[in-house]
DNA sequence: CGTATAATGATACTTGGTATCAATTAAGAA
DNA sequence: TTCTTAATTGATACCAAGTATCATTATACG
């Protein structure tokens, strides 16, 4: 697994210079989703929450949830237990993939998958923006043990 | 846009195949699902069927698409107007294209694609079993009529 | 420090989807 | 064709994920 680093300082900063206001349960929510090996539902993260912060309400979780992700520092992991799971958007554009064993997240590079949409693009006609590709299977580790 | 076909008779053929009765209902749902262009839930799918079958039940189409997805007949659309609309499924694995204006579902060839993953799987390591790869954008028809 | 206001937490509510179960209907046997 | 029986259905109640509301709290900034 590439070991690509994820600094919860760097969200609060990013949160902070969006215009919001860096709160005692963003830092929680953000410290949660940056540790976090694999997907986590908004629901699992206000669990991990109320460990340290009991009052931690849930709508405010969705809520963070929910800007955490419009503001691009998490994302949304379509089709492994639902599609209600989240995890941490590395900087660089990656795909990811999803290990159907063990639930991990690890990220691959995407550049040869810019080429391919390049050439859909080309080939179609359509004016492609947004791209959304997902791989599941068995992670290297998984194989070993199995 | 490339005139693939779906049949109605095929899926009626392959839910009579798997061992279940064809029912209306059925007849029902796969012909909606298989004529519209566009991505259907399952409650817009109720209304649909309502008009021509007025005691259709919920729990029922629910049931249904369930089981039209399970046989791969139908699939769902990832993070079009949330997770929970359908598209027909072509014979071929094909990628899947979205216009974010006219919510218009197009295939496009996945050939490339499987390199690509075929590629991803030798530098990772990771046996890759599934993919899913969504294209939103514009298409070459909402973008002349821009 | 004081103030204005964004963010929070408790709660009620909505919505998408599921479980239950008696009534119905398809498919094969007679 | 009719009969039999088991899968399917429809109505209803139910559940859980997510959202709206609003009084309270806490942050940023003067």
């Amino acid at each position: 697994m590439p070991g690509k680093t994820i600094d919860p300082e760097d969200w609060l900063t990013a949160v902070d210079e969006s215009g919001f206001r860096v709160t005692t349960v963003q830092e929680t929510l953000i410290d949660i989703f940056a540790r976090s090996k694999y997907p986590l539902s908004a629901e699992q993260a206000w669990d991990v929450a109320r460990q340290s912060r009991p009052k931690t309400g849930r709508a405010t979780v969705y809520r963070t949830v929910e800007k955490l992700e419009s503001l691009g520092l998490i994302r949304r992991v379509h089709g492994y237990q639902g599609c209600s799971r989240f995890v941490p958007t590395l900087p660089e554009l990656m795909m990811l993939f999803i290990c159907l064993d063990c639930g991990r997240a690890d990220y691959l590079d995407s550049q040869p998958l810019d080429e391919l949409i390049q050439q859909s693009e080309d080939t179609s006609g359509h004016h492609i923006t947004d791209s959304r590709l997902q791989l599941f299977g068995a992670c290297a580790d998984c194989q070993q043990n199995a």
